[in-house]
DNA sequence: AATGAATGAGTTTTCATTCAT
DNA sequence: GATGAATGAAAACTCATTCAT
């Protein structure tokens, strides 16, 4: 058990370590030599624990973007899509603009990978579709031509990676705002779009 | 004169050769060597009209992002939003589907290049806030809470890319849609948001 | 230890393959991948060992010329100028004649290399002047107009690799001579001139 | 003839261009390229003139070093030991001082190649050595213990080119002494070494 | 005779991964 | 389990020389 728990504090310190190195050189420039560096290990040590350098940027993936959108999705209840698209976008902006280099040393790298393109499908898009669908349903369907769901669920995430990967990057002033405002004005442009009157629109 | 057209003749032909491998492994996986082989000249040929591997990136960004943007921008005089936004989004759609693995193997690499960043922010970024100012003022000054332009800006640019780059790759069906129909639902939800009448509100 | 032990006649190993294709092929025209094979190793190992090509130079160059003249100069503390003239050159010839294909191939290169030039000039150069300046000042200053110091050490050092790298590669008679010889004599040319009236003076 | 001037006068066009080129970068980083450029000529052109690159080494070697030399050698008919080596060491040093990058990159090169070594064995090595017998013989002859004429010979070539070459790079101080004055003092110690009374004996 | 586009062999260095200790 | 020395494949780029025009 002790070494059960050992074990998994050498892992966690590894796989910081390798956070702190992709962030800094992205996946390319990140030897794994400056990673069991960083980690105090051996570098053999590093493959012991991961099969290979790209398991250790899935690893990553996993727990900075799946894993936290996951539980995301499982606890925000709510059915008011307004709340709901702001409470989703006001976390994902947050948590990206705190690991933004390593989140676009992440980004940089994953898109070609099937492993994450199926958890990504399965565990994101599949639910995040759901919650597209049902939770903003009444919205939706309000339409005369209701919208492609699939549609507005790659429109939402582009955005959002739009806004932070390069949006915060390419303008000083959009990296200044903070988030829960940035998530309280792109749920208003989804919700009533460039047109709509407020974000708050009388009759609520 | 013949030297001339044999000269931008062969320098197509290698751009020609580059955007097929660059399209098929990536900018880092594209050897000079299959690159010189796709265009059937030598290795050292290459470098007589790029110097750098690099370079055929830039080119290929110039020619299949910043060119024809800048000259939609140009050409795009229409003062009505919806129109302006339908067309350009049509257009670009269109054009990233038939490039598609190239358009993702460019943008892998770009973010991270300054020259292209600059090209980026001066020639399609700016131009691109100016339109998102000046044609959607009125709309966006109808709202009591006015949005931000450079939010905006990357949230449709996002939204753009999220769709063509990540959706439909992931998404066959969307990978479906005919251009002009997600162009239009695409402006439509950035004009008038889920909860939007329709895309063709009355009174228009 | 036996690591310590281990890396040591590692390095070794390998700087004597260098030296050895150094020798034959001249510093250009050795390739890594023969002083690898020449080694025994993979040319990876080579890199772990020395940071650069030409690091194995300069290791050479500090072993072959700036240790073994630093050394002499410590030891050799007679205050006698032909005594110490003729050992010092003795030696010179003799460790020169010794590798004379190495050290061709390093005197070709060293001109130009910025470490090896103030190795050179803080290691070697301003010592020997110090004797040349100390050592023979009474000789100097015995003539009306001395002579300048700098001017007289690179005028035997000159001379010195004169001999050794041009005279007994272009003149077989010359490479013949005993190196106790050429020291006496060119000893004698440095004290007495060519019109000096022998090389063990009267009263000596 | 008029054609026969043409191709003289190109001939020593590219010839100065080279001279140029290789003083600035050395033989290896010369390209042909720059040469043809500073020459006015496309690069085919050169190897019409030379058929290889190295040949340009080899005609500069000639016109800078054999010729003079050479030249030299058939002019001074002094007997007199000290006015002939110092006319010989004055217009050398004059000669190598007014072109030492040049004649920096010549010497770097030029040592491996036999018809160099041929060439100057025959016109200038040969010669030398017969003016070093004869013109000098009076002074050899006196010793009791006569010095090696080749010594001596490779002895005054490396005292000048370790002066010039080296010495002028490495020593400010030395490089500002005006050629005679080296000449002088350089046949001073060659005639009466370093303990000699003066460079002008008394009874002269 | 001059041109200059095309050639392609040739070389250093990096680094993820392995495996004997 | 941990180590870290050894590996060797891989890849961009240069440039003297050729030769069709």
């Amino acid at each position: 058990m002790a070494l059960r728990r050992d074990a998994e504090a050498r892992r966690a310190q590894i796989l910081a370590a390798a956070a702190q190195v992709f962030a800094r050189y992205g996946f390319r420039g990140a030897t794994t030599r400056a990673i069991a560096q960083a980690a105090g290990v051996a570098e053999g040590t590093l493959f012991r624990y991961f099969p290979t350098k790209r398991h250790l940027l899935l690893a990553l993936f996993e727990a900075f973007t799946i894993r936290p959108i996951q539980q995301q999705l499982e606890t925000l209840e709510t059915t008011d899509p307004q709340e709901w698209l702001e409470r989703f976008l006001t976390e994902r902006l947050t948590a990206m603009r705190a690991h933004l280099p390593l989140m676009q040393a992440l980004y940089q790298e994953i898109r070609t990978d099937e492993a994450v393109r199926q958890a990504f499908m399965g565990q994101i898009a599949q639910p995040f579709l759901e919650h597209v669908r049902t939770v903003l349903a009444t919205a939706l369907q309000r339409r005369q031509r209701p919208l492609h769901p699939g549609l507005v669920l790659w429109a939402i995430w582009g955005a959002l990676h739009g806004v932070t990967i390069f949006g915060m990057e390419m303008d000083p002033d959009l990296a200044a705002l903070p988030p829960e405002r940035i998530a309280r004005e792109l749920t208003a442009l989804f919700l009533w779009g460039l047109e709509g009157q407020s974000d708050e629109p009388a009759g609520r």
